[in-house]
DNA sequence: TCAATGTAATTAGCCGGCTAATTACATTGA
DNA sequence: TCAATGTAATTAGCCGGCTAATTACATTGA
């Protein structure tokens, strides 16, 4: 596998971008803007390959914790879904691939006869169990080079963008 | 539309996850790990939502960039995928799409019957020219909160996560 | 009590990403 | 010169996200 780094994608996006911009500001809002979202999706595609080395995607990892931590191991795909915040549609798309998987199993309801219940197989525990420490790992490999001091600042610009995106939001309200 | 905030996804994950964290360390990273994820795409839906309202995606948006710089507005599937920093199907993909809306046209090398040409057409130039104020306000609404020294203290520290990707990536060569 | 309404899950069909396979043409070198 | 190899684009088929429609069952209230 080829790691070897192309920033060249983020750099033709900066340079068409900046040719259109009316103020230095806006420059240096959009470059930081640019730089944000390609460390992010760097940042992600590598996440994204250990979670694949366990044979994971990001949401099935987090459906398995879900089930892991209720009570007797199971939970109801609406419930799966609001915790995710995914819809129901993708909730049960990606259950059954989980269930092709061997990691869940599906069961019925006694009372209600339109509940599914999912429940964590053998083999999705062992998957679990196997892959937590690749994560935390990776989270650490990831942070490698913050201090104490920088993961307090990150935390705070965080936050505002938080705010600026909320912003962005009621701006365009009504569509 | 609703955009109140249903933040209830994000603290049913790090709920999750810091059940699972060996140590105070890991558990203060992932919650940052958690917290980047969560910031980011919330700021890229609504930044989405404001493509969207002129009929764009990214990508599209991109693309039609790269075509208004380019030489009698004038580019091959396969440059447009370079400098997009996607592959060629992908590109098919969009180019299809775009050519459906009427952003663009396609036509044919005299040289070499194989290659494409992608033209922008009036009513691409008149979109792009159309999205490019609101681009420029919703970058400065999501930093509305930025001082400069955040913008400086943020670009620092998003070098420091591509370093850590970096070493992600190195650990897990030869997958 | 049963028609109207609500709810759980799935399915159909779209988008934008990917890899692998295919088609059509261009280039190269013995 | 033409077989082998390379290259441009597309297509097929997968993934994970979405909305809208559908199916099946549960609840409610006149």
């Amino acid at each position: 596998m080829d790691f070897s780094f192309s920033d060249r994608p983020n750099d033709e996006r900066i340079k068409a971008t900046l040719a259109t911009a009316a103020s230095s500001s806006d420059s240096e809002l959009t470059t930081l803007f640019l730089n944000v979202q390609w460390t992010y999706r760097e940042m992600q595609k590598a996440y994204d390959r250990v979670l694949d080395q366990h044979h994971l995607s990001e949401s099935k990892f987090i459906l398995l914790m879900f089930l892991e931590r209720a009570d007797r191991h199971r939970l109801q795909p609406s419930e799966l879904a609001e915790k995710l915040g995914a819809t129901r549609a993708t909730v049960s798309k990606l259950l059954t691939g989980m269930e092709r998987s061997g990691f869940i199993q599906k069961g019925h309801d006694s009372v209600d006869k339109r509940v599914v219940l999912i429940e964590l197989t053998a083999s999705g525990q062992a998957v679990l169990t196997n892959f937590l420490p690749s994560n935390f790992q990776a989270v650490d490999t990831i942070f490698a080079h913050f201090s104490k001091p920088d993961q307090q600042a990150l935390t705070g610009l965080l936050e505002k963008i938080k705010q600026g995106t909320q912003q962005l939001n009621q701006e365009n309200e009504g569509n």
